[in-house]
DNA sequence: AGACCGATTGACTGGTCAGTCAACCAGCGA
DNA sequence: TCGCTGGTTGACTGACCAGTCAATCGGTCT
């Protein structure tokens, strides 16, 4: 497909993926009509079943592209050689960067996937459940080494890690709280300190 | 209507949202008919509608029933004078409580609502703020108090603080995670524990 | 009895879309 | 020039379902 000798000038494909993106971000899933989505790509209707089998595989493509992204994300800061602090702090950071540089696209993964866990995130429960493993993995070790107190369950930590992040960009993805650049720089620092020092004073 | 001299023996409205929260967490809001709540309700279907003007507002019924209960509950853990940490473990309680004592209504309510601020959550965000903002009010009285450091804004700490409740009960209605006596009795000082003390040992 | 009225019934309608498909087009090799 | 092939088009169909409504039921009051 994309391996082809010279590719064409316009890949459509693409193309109908970013408008999706767009309209989803837009509208949300149930209320876009394949339609929107064509009209947004400025293409035919019927162009979009040549690429994909229904409307339900352009989003799966959204998150699956994105998504394994993320997991690698978490892994390779697990596999340097830091503290467990600063691998939940490139967790953490990864993620909000990846909000700041796309915010539709995230929203979208976010809005429509993870926390659509009853009709979209079912089919990608596998997938999400690896990150919070992931995530877990690092918690457990700096309980090994010490680093991190031993009386609070890793899956229960990486729950709450998470749940944290991802409320968070929820609230700026729905504008109940703001979201300037300096709330993102901030943000991973906060979460990071939030969870690992703790809201009372040390 | 309930206020009538002799009640009826059976309360058909309510025979109708209970069905509903039935239906609604095991096929999801969009994918049920309204003819299956009224299948599971033993009604008949044009009975909805003399209760209720249309499906989404049954959802809504469910919604703010529940959810003026936990405002009232924040707020009601505010008022007492307590530590803010006591408060939050207050709030902690009454949510992994109302998930215990009813898990198929708040798994619809955080599935289809809460986590769902595309569709319905969007008409609900004032309510669902209201609850952010009591939280973040209990941080700020921390804060002032000495209790609780200040270089964190509250804000961010209530979105932290709620994203981990919220995350973990997710877990537990899509089985991500073990939701035994046992869990939802550790889970309200586990996360209090660690957005109080942190992860890192004191 | 008979009139009245709210509760209850379920067949029906109107509108909406996802997905299909037959036709069309453009480039390329023979 | 003439197929051939794969990308591209958009009208159309079949299914689905929220919401309507006219009819019926059952209790109460006169």
């Amino acid at each position: 497909m994309a391996s082809k000798a010279s590719a064409p000038a316009v890949d459509k494909r693409r193309q109908i993926l970013d408008a999706a993106i767009r309209v989803f971000a837009r509208q949300g899933f149930h209320s876009t009509r394949v339609s929107d989505i064509a009209d947004e790509a400025g293409v035919a209707y019927g162009l979009v079943y040549h690429y994909f089998k229904s409307k339900d595989e352009v989003l799966n493509e959204l998150f699956v592209e994105r998504w394994s992204l993320l997991l690698a994300a978490i892994e390779e800061a697990d596999r340097e050689g830091v503290s467990p602090r600063q691998k939940l702090e490139a967790v953490a950071g990864f993620i909000v960067g990846s909000y700041r540089h796309d915010p539709e696209l995230m929203k979208v993964i976010i809005v429509e996937v993870t926390r659509a866990a009853n009709s979209f995130g079912r089919t990608h429960l596998p997938e999400i459940r690896r990150a919070y493993d992931s995530i877990a993995k690092i918690v457990a070790e700096g309980q090994e080494s010490g680093e991190f107190r031993r009386d609070i369950d890793p899956t229960f930590a990486s729950m709450s890690f998470y749940g944290a992040i991802e409320q968070l960009l929820t609230g700026w993805i729905f504008e109940v709280i703001p979201a300037s650049d300096a709330d993102f720089d901030q943000a991973k620092s906060l979460v990071v300190a939030t969870i690992c020092d703790g809201l009372e004073p040390r």
